[in-house]
DNA sequence: GCTTGACCTCAAGTCGACTTGAATTCGTAG
DNA sequence: CTACGAATTCAAGTCGACTTGAGGTCAAGC
């Protein structure tokens, strides 16, 4: 059996032991046995692990992540709302889309102050247009 | 002279008096006066607030955001850094794509477990590819 | 002139997501 | 068989972004 200890999953995942443990006692991932002390983990949570970090990147929560794709990857949630989860990202999406625009904008603009160059208003008003809360974002704090 | 008043201010952009005092603190917004022991701010402060409100959905930190559009609308960046920022955010929006198309798929596709569901997989690896941190993410309470 | 309500300051508390550290236990290589 | 390194548990600490609460100030309307 191939299973995967803590280190090994680390390593091919990018997160730390500590955040691994720690998502195990909240139930975000699970363990298949222990070999001696030692978690064994199997492969599929690889793939868990990079659906946590979508997840993440957009800003939910891991309570939420959770329940949008269950441990076993079986959706906890009535598909009503997982649509409506997508709807949510669709606006985000399009917030940010417009705030890369006006970053590039800055970027690119000679103008002294943008407050005042009409461009960079209306970039800023398209934005704000459909930023209805995205349910909740929390932490993600860099690979150092 | 038609300044706003913090309660004013709060109610116009849906931010709290305490985080807009907050957020004179560090820096990031300021108020252009005082009636009495009253903050007086600027119309302008509400065009910046929606621009930190995109910052914060994009998941920057409020000293990224300072950083991007200082305080008078002043680029406090290198047109460089703006740019890889802006690059940063098209892979942001790339993960997410990704992940709106994934929990789509999870809401519709019959299969009782996703782990295996080939569509799924490949959605998720898709979504892996690009997805190099955005720099930094925090938090966002949420409206209550 | 007095009340009222919106504002003020400052210190301390909260929340999520981890990290850190100390003390301990394994399993494998030599 | 022993030493080593990798893993374990558990409590406590950290960080950013605010919020909360106590106690105080002020200007406008009656």
């Amino acid at each position: 059996m191939k299973f995967l200890d803590i280190g090994e999953v680390s390593a091919r995942s990018g997160v730390k032991p500590s955040a691994l443990r720690y998502y195990e006692d909240i139930g975000l991932i699970a363990s298949v046995s222990r070999h001696g002390l030692r978690r064994q983990f199997g492969a599929e949570v690889l793939l868990q692990l990079k659906l946590i970090a979508m997840g993440k990147l957009a800003g939910f929560a891991l309570d939420e992540i959770a329940a949008m794709f269950g441990k076993a990857g079986a959706p906890v949630l009535p598909r009503a709302v997982l649509h409506q989860k997508a709807d949510d990202l669709d606006r985000q999406i399009h917030g940010l889309t417009a705030l890369r625009d006006t970053l590039r904008h800055v970027a690119d603009c000679p103008a002294p102050s943008h407050m005042e160059c009409p461009t960079f208003r209306r970039l800023v008003e398209v934005a704000g247009k459909r930023g209805r809360r995205p349910s909740r974002r929390k932490a993600v704090p860099r690979v150092d």
